[in-house]
DNA sequence: AACTTTTTAACAAACGTTTGCATAAAAATT
DNA sequence: AATTTTTATGCAAACGTTTGTTAAAAAGTT
């Protein structure tokens, strides 16, 4: 049996608008509010309403005000597609990252959001799960206006960048962060990965420390090969020696892989006396081992991470590591997305990159006695 | 100075293209391909266009074929405001998170947009950053219809409903996750708060320990009044004592305020031998401060933590937890969304209300001897 | 061959805003 | 009082799709 009955409803004011309940009445067409009502209402213009709401100056204050009211006695909520769709602006930006639960995604996005948010734009987030298919999937979907303009952290896999090589072509902004495209210049949010792990390095060599480790990431991931780098660099520039025997690359820096390379470590026959770790859960994994195996930090064996993870004062001793500045990083990212959005001077610059200063926090594992 | 100067491209295909160069040179008016061009460039109709696009059965597959080719080759992208704009569907979703950095919240919103994104919608994610005001923004800029569906987990300070009942009367698709309004019934998807709570004490009660503390979430908040409720409970049900001096409330559940409290319990005229922790920051911080003062665990004091947090399986010993299955629990939550969206003859349904099932995962912390 | 049915595609009207231009009224200037 | 200027509003087109209805052509049926 199929339907059609015509209810004729009462609304706020003095139209009268009509409710179609239609096909078995299940779909309840909920007429909202337009623009256009609050015109016939008040026997303006739709043109005069619209301005007056985007607080225009050609609107006298007096109607403003007007306009403001009955909006808000009808309820009225503007209808933020035909604006977008008219207006060709959506006030939407696109993420892409890797994972949203990793702890430096999260607090990149969240630093991401906070700045969208204070300037009027909101975010939409997509997980390429590190894979390169699915990156270019994203991307498509992100061709079709839903975004003005686009932030990404590059998939593990990706080694192609086609894809975004035509996002550009198409004029939408685009800002890489923390892994980026190494064979073109573009927009870039880094931190300054080979000065960290020089830095790190060093601070072991000054606690007397020669016989250095390091657990390393994933040596196709520009970062992590940075990071060796600096490590090698630091070595050498005191005067040391690198124990290439000492260097283990491990795929995810995962907890377990950091536990499996400690042990490899501290069982070859090179005994080392510090080990920089490419991030924190591996250099708790080295610590935790140490500690199994009675060996004591940072006296017999110093250790240092990587990003400050809450685990890093929470293991014990904490971790002397650096500070990656996530946060920081998504509030950066963010700004310079909207500002080649907005800014139509900017069509001059080409790309911009951005490097953050990092610094070493020393904690126990390094410096301090173990209490 | 002010000019209007124009270019003519030839353009892919044989029509030819004009771009428009305007004030001081400013604006590239980067006109896009659009579904009117194709029809033009095949002398078909938009509709003709649009339909085949969309696979619609009424167009030959002949032809589908010939718009599709044509797509490709000029290097068409749908508008999908325009597109949201006509068919009244955004295939969005918002999101609405106290913090994205924490990690129980980043590991939900995975799920959700794990479930999202293959039922081919994208997810807009906002913190309320626990702000009672910040929340009820966030709900104005949502009730925009930018949006088809909203996903909530409450602010901290959110104890009125009105600004979610509002969206409910406008027909707005709403699901609450773990942090849900206790005076109304609506969508909801939770874990069992008091079982997972009782059985976490029982264990401990299993294990021979009598004299037990809690260090509790903001009682305020529902979930962390069911986790005391069922402490309690558990503690009754097997004859024994609650000790009132040894339930202590921590505000935020951080590591920080979990020293503070384990100092407090410990040094308590009655000497607890077990504590539950209604998070693993605060038992992570339990079982620190027990090793620090050189006492057995779980020997003579036995930790529980909750949600299996990453650092659960990093301090030493192990933490005996709750499995919180947070990206089961996004992936409930999407799901139930995107069915209220999707299903008319969901009307029906005034409100779900699904619990997920948790589990006790027992380590080192309560069972087993410390190596 | 005259019909009915099926297949395929076109027409045209929306969807709810924004915005350039025109215009009317009021105020200011001469 | 005639004019210019300023202020406040209206008109109407446009943004790029989707979709209900209609029409023509092709295929099938007698």
């Amino acid at each position: 049996m199929h339907c059609t009955v015509y209810v004729w409803l009462p609304r706020a004011g003095t139209a009268k608008q009509q409710f179609i309940f239609e096909g078995k009445m299940k779909h309840k067409k909920a007429t909202r509010i337009t623009i256009k009502d609050l015109a016939q209402e008040l026997n303006l213009s739709t043109s005069t309403i619209s301005r007056a709401l985007a607080n225009h100056p050609g609107i006298s204050d007096q109607t403003k005000e007007l306009v403001n009211g009955v909006a808000d006695r009808l309820g009225f909520a503007p209808n933020s597609i035909a604006s977008s769709f008219r207006s060709r602006k959506t006030k939407a930006i696109g993420v892409i990252v890797p994972r949203i639960d990793i702890d430096f995604h999260s607090r990149v996005i969240s630093g991401i959001e906070a700045f969208a948010y204070k300037s009027g734009y909101h975010v939409t987030i997509f997980q390429s799960q590190d894979s390169y298919k699915r990156e270019k999937e994203i991307v498509k979907i992100l061709q079709t206006k839903m975004v003005e303009g686009i932030i990404v952290c590059l998939a593990m896999e990706t080694k192609n960048y086609d894809h975004f090589k035509k996002l550009l072509k198409s004029k939408v902004p685009l800002v890489f962060y923390d892994r980026t495209p190494d064979s073109f210049e573009t927009n870039k949010v880094m931190i300054n990965d080979f000065e960290s792990a020089y830095l790190a390095t060093e601070h072991l060599i000054q606690q007397g420390k020669t016989r250095l480790a390091h657990i390393a990431g994933n040596q196709t991931t520009g970062i992590f090969k940075k990071r060796l780098e600096g490590f090698k660099a630091a070595i050498e520039k005191n005067g040391l020696v690198v124990y290439e025997d000492l260097i283990l690359e491990a795929q995810h820096l995962s907890y377990q892989e950091g536990v499996d390379c400690a042990c490899k470590i501290l069982d070859s026959s090179i005994r080392p006396d510090g080990v920089f770790c490419a991030n924190d859960y591996t250099a708790a994994a080295v610590i935790q081992t140490l500690n199994k195996r009675h060996t004591a930090i940072p006296e017999e064996v110093a250790v240092v991470g990587f990003s400050n993870y809450p685990i890093a004062t929470i293991v014990e001793p904490h971790i002397t590591t650096i500070n990656d500045r996530a946060f920081q990083m998504g509030e950066a990212t963010g700004r310079l997305l909207i500002q080649h959005i907005e800014e139509d001077e900017i069509d001059v610059i080409d790309y911009q990159v951005i490097t953050l200063k990092t610094e070493l926090i020393v904690r126990e594992s390094t410096a301090e006695k173990r209490h």
